[in-house]
DNA sequence: GAATAATCGAGACGGTACGTCTGGTCTTGCA
DNA sequence: TGCAAGACCAGACGTACCGTCTCGATTATTC
């Protein structure tokens, strides 16, 4: 039913190896020298490439170094915990240890500051990345549903306007503590956070403490 | 009290209005060029300026861009709109409108992603941007707590984490929105961001109503 | 006494056709773009073939290029036109008119500028070219010696050194009027050079009307 | 009544220095690589300067090439050895010295050879290399009248084109003879071309001896 | 008629040089 | 001494060709 060659055009067909050698090569680059400095000369020469093969599959360094921040993402799991509160744990640690890499915080923010005057590139970087791991809200969310941690939707058009505001709530935070204020993302800021995802600013402090686990906490309301 | 030429050093001073109009040609031309195609010789020539006097003041691109973007931030205000919600939505709409000039959006993101290897420039950042922001934080709960909206803090170190935490979310909320969501934070997103940060995911859909003026929905559960 | 397929190998026998389109490809290239600019990839697109038929036959660009101008010159006729002075004039006309045109002009200065270099692009220019015209002059004296107009050769060794030096004034004449001074050698022009090969420059004025059928010029000296 | 900087300009004056570094350097390269492998950014590498200040004072490899060569040939003279064949003799024969360095040879050819599709090109070609070298036919010619070896002119339009006429004989036969032939022009051929030059091929033996002083050549008929 | 063998078009490959642009520095002459 | 102008060195940019290679598809000879 299907040739072995899907595409079945002339000539010779592209390297599989090189794809994988340039974006390890981008990687390394982007720990070395950082997204401003990096050159694509330099990482065709890491990669043992030519330039022009570089450039025959990637438009610029946007594209290339959006390609090789987003394979860093593709590890990220919900684990199940047991309760909302520990799975969101469990996962913004995750997160941030990703974003502590040193090839994704140069990358990452660099790419997304060219993409306010590239629409096409904005579209790789939603594509490749975010949209990419909007799945993992749907998950928590359907999980805790299961649970009786959360009530079910009422309504589809704001069940995915939430699951949108939620990811930039988390997405957000933790970029901006990593790299904004630049301290680490570590377990006590999570559970911080997680604590005021869930039960927010002005919860009385009587409410939470019976569902979320943080005996270290003595009970002070948020704020 | 103090001579027009500060610093009485001999020979001819600094012309006082070349700073101004450098940082006004940088941000020209983060409007009409985005970070990455900006170059300082073509700052030099908007502000009618040799590229000599430029260096002489700034030691690269990135710190001028800091400067330059700074100064947009100085015009934040927290207004007293008479209830904690409404304060926080009034300052994040004022924060948003600011992120939505482009002149911020490219260069704000770009000279971040460049501070991630050089802690000079996040420490300008911080100096210049961030730090001088937290003021509205501090206020806004000052302010909340005199209405009896927030107990007072217990403990001061605790206190100056959450100031922390509180800004990072906000803040990273509001970017990741801008920039990466690439959506406005218009007044329906801000209100569902200030209700989610005040009562949280996990809250019960009777509990916040009473306190946030938001009769367009219905009543739906979180998330 | 011979095979049909002269060199009996197996496979595919290369196609004669292609080594006929490539030549013309290549002189249509060099008269588009001259010889700097002409390109393999290119002659090869002109010819609807390949570059690896293309490299299978030529060694590069310069053996390329003189096997296409040398076609050029193989038109060449030493015509009888009664005396040694108008079959003169009547090859040299028919030289000029070669290198006149675009594709003689720029192609052949190149390869003999390259073939400074390189001692195989020498000989191959001097095989495929030079030494094919040299019958030119060796017909041209044979036939005026059979006139009376020159005397019989008494040394061999000499009278290969003469033609020799003969056809680089000549060849050498025409290519620098052509070339360098960039005008055209007419039939004007043609006259006076031949006139000044034949009598030379000290010629006294009485001495050739009697030979040179030239009523034009009344008698004036040379120089 | 001259200012001390001609073209009183703002700003850093160009290094006059450069242009005699880069201007060897180019011949360096000429001799080591030839014209085809000579690239601007090693002739910047030899004279320790910069690709941009090179191409800031030409416009490109051939321009560049072409004032190289030409300072090559400033140093032709005409020497006064009593007679005009003498003359010519000694004149050729440094031309022909001059054309057998390596970077004469490949750059001279190169760039006529390019000329045949810049106009520019050529005209700078015949500014500064051939219309400068001929005052020594017109200083030749002036000698050799006032010696009594020629007649005076009658016509000045005749005599213009005789002196072109001259120089394209003189200076293509070394050429071709040079490049071409690729022998060397030395000083027996010098003397068979004076020869040729001055009484023709047509001359009958009898008559030149008494003017050229060449006894080693017993009486041959020419051609 | 199969097997063998060389050629064919197509196009990717590792290289090298192109000519341009920018980053920072330095030299001028004027103020 | 500051300043505008602009030349300077250094080096990356993205493109174009080079000459080679790897494909699948042809087209001959040889078995």
């Amino acid at each position: 039913m299907q040739s072995s060659t899907p595409a079945g055009r002339a000539g010779r067909p592209r390297s599989a190896a090189a794809d994988t050698a340039i974006l390890a090569a981008t990687r390394a680059a982007l720990v070395d020298l950082g997204w401003s400095k990096l050159t694509l000369g330099d990482v065709a020469t890491r990669a043992g490439v030519a330039k022009t093969t570089l450039y025959r599959r990637w438009a610029g360094k946007n594209e290339l170094v959006v390609d090789a921040v987003a394979e860093l993402f593709d590890e990220l799991r919900l684990p199940d915990r047991g309760s909302l509160a520990a799975d969101i744990e469990g996962v913004v640690l995750q997160f941030a240890a990703i974003l502590a890499r040193p090839e994704a915080k140069s990358g990452l923010m660099a790419v997304v500051a060219e993409s306010t005057r590239d629409d096409a590139l904005r579209e790789r970087i939603r594509a490749s990345i975010v949209d990419r791991q909007k799945r993992l809200v749907l998950e928590g969310r359907a999980r805790a549903q299961a649970r009786g941690e959360l009530p079910p939707e009422p309504d589809a058009t704001e069940a995915a306007r939430t699951v949108d505001l939620i990811f930039d709530m988390v997405a957000g935070a933790v970029v901006h503590r990593t790299l904004v204020s630049a301290e680490a993302a570590d377990g006590e800021w999570v559970r911080d956070f997680t604590h005021l995802l869930l039960w927010g600013l002005a919860a009385r402090p009587a409410d939470p403490p019976d569902l979320a686990s943080r005996p270290t906490e003595s009970g002070g309301g948020w704020a």
